[in-house]
Parts: C-alpha cells; sequence; structure tokens
DNA sequence: CTGCAAACAGGATGACCGTCCTGTTTCGTA
DNA sequence: TACGAAACAGGACGGTCATCCTGTTTGCAG
C-alpha cells in the first residue's frame, strides 16, 4: 500500500531510478523465481513502472536478464564471497565465515532458492551466449579471488606443487553443488556439511609438510 | 523420414510403447533445454503422438515432468553413477572412472547441456512440493549409495572418526557444482580438476592414519 | 458377435506473455 | 520562452502454450 511520492499527479522522470527499482525487483524475481517464470508484467507490477518506461530502458527481456545478471549478480558474489574472503585471515577462515553467514541467513528466512549465480547459470547458459559469457566471467572472477587469497596464504610458508585454481575451482564447485542439493532438500545440512569438509580439506593442504 | 510402421492406415493401441516414447523424448528435452522451454507441441512431435493421446497418458505437463524424474532421471543417475562406484574396487576408483566415462562422453558431442538430475532440481524444486519430493529422493539414494561404499572401503581397515555420509555428500556436491561450472564455461576444464581433487581427498582419508 | 472401456485423433479455446506502437509529459538547451 | 530529445503512460497485437473437448478406433470381456 506504499504509494510512492507523486503526490498529486505531476511526474518526475527519474531514469538511473526508476532503472534500479526495475533491475533490483527482477534480481530478485530472476533469482528465486527463475528467469523464465518471472513474467514482465509482475516486474512492472513490483518496480511500480509502465510498459513504456520498461521499453525505453531496456527493449528486449533479454536486455533485462543481462543487466541483472551484470549488475546485481556480480555485485552479490563480490559482497557475499570475494570481499569476506579477502579481507579474512587465512582462506579457510574466510570460507567458514561465508558458509556462516549464508547458513544463517538461509535459516533466517524459510527456504532455500539457491545461488543466483548457479540459478541462471543452469536456466540460461546454454540458451544464449551473451548469458553464458557474463555468467562465465563472474564464476572466473570468484575462482581467481579465492585462488589469489590462497596464493597468499601460503606466501610465508610455500608448499610444493600446490595448485591453488584447482583447489579454488574446488571451493566453488563445492559451494554451488552443496546450494543446489540445499534448494533441492530445502535444508542447511549440505552446507553445513561441506562447509567442514571444505575448511578441513584446505587446512589439510595449507598446513605444512607436503 | 523415417515412417513408423503404422504402414497402411491401421492404428495399433501401444499404450506402453507410447508412452515411453513420450518420456524419452521428454527426458531429453527436459535435460537439454529445461522444463519451462521445453513445449509439449515439440515433444508431440519428437515423439510423434497426438494431443489426445499426451493428454491421456499425462492429464498435465507435471504428471509427464514427474514421470521423467522418476523414471529417466532416477534411472540415469543409478547407470552412470550408483552401479559403475558400486562395482568399482574403491570409491575413489570408481569416481575417478565415472567422472572420466563423463568426460569423455561430453567431449563427444559438443557442449555441455549439465546434469539432468541438478537442472531439473534448480528449475522445479521451489516451484512444486511434488517436484521437490522426487528430486530429493534422487539425491539421497545417490548420496547414500556413495556412503556405503566409502563405508565398504573401510571395512578391513577402519578409520576413527570417519562420516561417511559427510564425504559423501561432498562428493556429489562437488560434481553437481563443477558441471554447472562446466555448463557456464562450456569446457569440461571444471569436471577435471574436481575429478583430480576429489580422488585426491578421498584416497587421504581412506588411507591409514587417524 | 456385442458391448464397453481404454486408447487415440485432431482441433478448439482461453489464458498469458513479450513486444511494439501511439500519444503525452518532462527537462535540458539555446 | 521555444524546441527537441529523452522519459514515460497505457494499451493493442500477435504468437505461444497447456489444457480440454468431441469424436473415432482398438481390443478385451462376456
Amino acid at each position: 500500500m506504499s504509494e510512492r511520492p507523486t503526490s498529486p499527479n505531476r511526474r518526475m522522470n527519474d531514469p538511473q531510478g526508476l532503472r534500479q527499482r526495475l533491475v533490483d525487483a527482477a534480481y530478485v524475481a530472476f533469482s528465486t523465481r527463475g528467469y523464465h517464470s518471472s513474467a514482465l508484467h509482475d516486474l512492472k507490477r513490483d518496480a511500480d513502472v509502465t510498459g513504456g518506461a520498461l521499453a525505453h530502458h531496456f527493449p528486449t527481456k533479454k536486455a533485462l536478464g543481462l543487466a541483472v545478471i551484470q549488475d546485481r549478480v556480480a555485485e552479490a558474489v563480490e559482497l557475499t564471497w570475494i570481499t569476506p574472503v579477502k579481507l579474512a585471515a587465512t582462506t579457510a577462515d574466510g570460507i567458514q565465515a561465508v558458509f556462516a553467514a549464508i547458513i544463517s541467513e538461509l535459516e533466517r528466512k524459510g527456504g532455500v532458492s539457491g545461488c543466483p549465480l548457479n540459478n541462471l547459470a543452469l536456466e540460461l547458459s546454454r540458451e544464449d551466449e551473451d548469458f553464458q559469457a557474463a555468467i562465465e566471467a563472474i564464476f572466473t572472477r570468484w575462482r581467481t579471488a579465492i585462488a589469489d587469497k590462497l596464493r597468499a596464504d601460503l606466501r610465508a610458508a610455500p608448499v610444493r606443487d600446490f595448485d591453488f585454481e584447482a583447489l579454488a575451482t574446488l571451493v566453488v564447485a563445492t559451494y554451488s553443488g552443496a546450494m543446489a542439493m540445499a534448494k533441492a532438500s530445502q535444508s542447511v545440512a549440505p552446507l553445513k556439511i561441506c562447509a567442514e569438509q571444505l575448511t578441513s580439506i584446505i587446512q589439510n593442504k595449507t598446513a605444512l609438510g607436503h
């Protein structure tokens, strides 16, 4: 019931704000219900935007989807994963903290709707190569950030034959798969288990000794 | 151009065969293009089935989707994962063989369309609780089979504090996530990396020592 | 042979959805 | 103030899709 402050009858052009409301609503919808299951009609209602405004900013649904991926999904990965890991004392600490934060957030609300990046990756990667490229770029940035952190961990006490990229790939893959299992079971149990396994593995591998 | 042997003009009722053609076509379509992106019109064409026949066997699209999950997806997991792992000498051997088989199969054809179970899990788990239950059951069976094999591995030389279910969860999650990354990058590289990491981890954990 | 339910044919239907089109308003610029 | 481009309003349109409906055929029971 919250009317936007377009009080009397006067219109105010606000292209940036309107675009942001639109992308925000689309991000929520695409992340939870999926891209194809989200109708533009609902997005227009949620963002309080008319068809003409939508068409003006995003000529096609694909353009909106691309904006969601590049603006919001990339930002979400940056905020929930990359930055916390980078700021943590060690990679293992960072990963444990990220998992814990995500788990408690999921427990706060009722259900598990899954990782936005993973959801859109499986739905759109094969459908359109622009989507695929945008999604792959985020995965690459994510994996690279973890690999860099692992490299930093071992700056002081190097371990020979350590493949940073491979271990980072394992982390990203395990998280993605754990979230998929969590979504399928509507339970955070797979996330808790994989968090413990992963941190144990990383601590072992980054410890002294070959 | 391959006409089915309905040679002159005579019809032959074949409820089981028709149902099988339908579920087969739906399995392929749902696994590659996804559930919502697959139109019943295309399935009818692929399976050479009319609308009346389809409605007779599956009153709704959901019923067809449920049959695909319970009949074909469950069977696929059984054939490509559970049986090979069960027949292998060790869990690590089995997992390595399964990954290798899947990778070479993906390299044979051109693209990566992803794990059917994972694809449908992310698309349908939150949409309908019947779908969710059917998918969760397959994940549970999959994970349990791997845990059982791990238990069998350590029958002779037990390792204390070994959590079979947790390690099995890690395996399933890592595979699912690796396949998601493979789909996003349209490359088998994540699968190769995770296969190596996983077998290394399992061999370490199942080896002698605390 | 006969009746009857299951199996199938083929199209109608109504809802939905993305896109586009025409008109109106805002706002920077000159 | 005049003007033009951008921003926005609101609905029409065409296509698609899942479902349903009416009729016909098959095949088994009796």
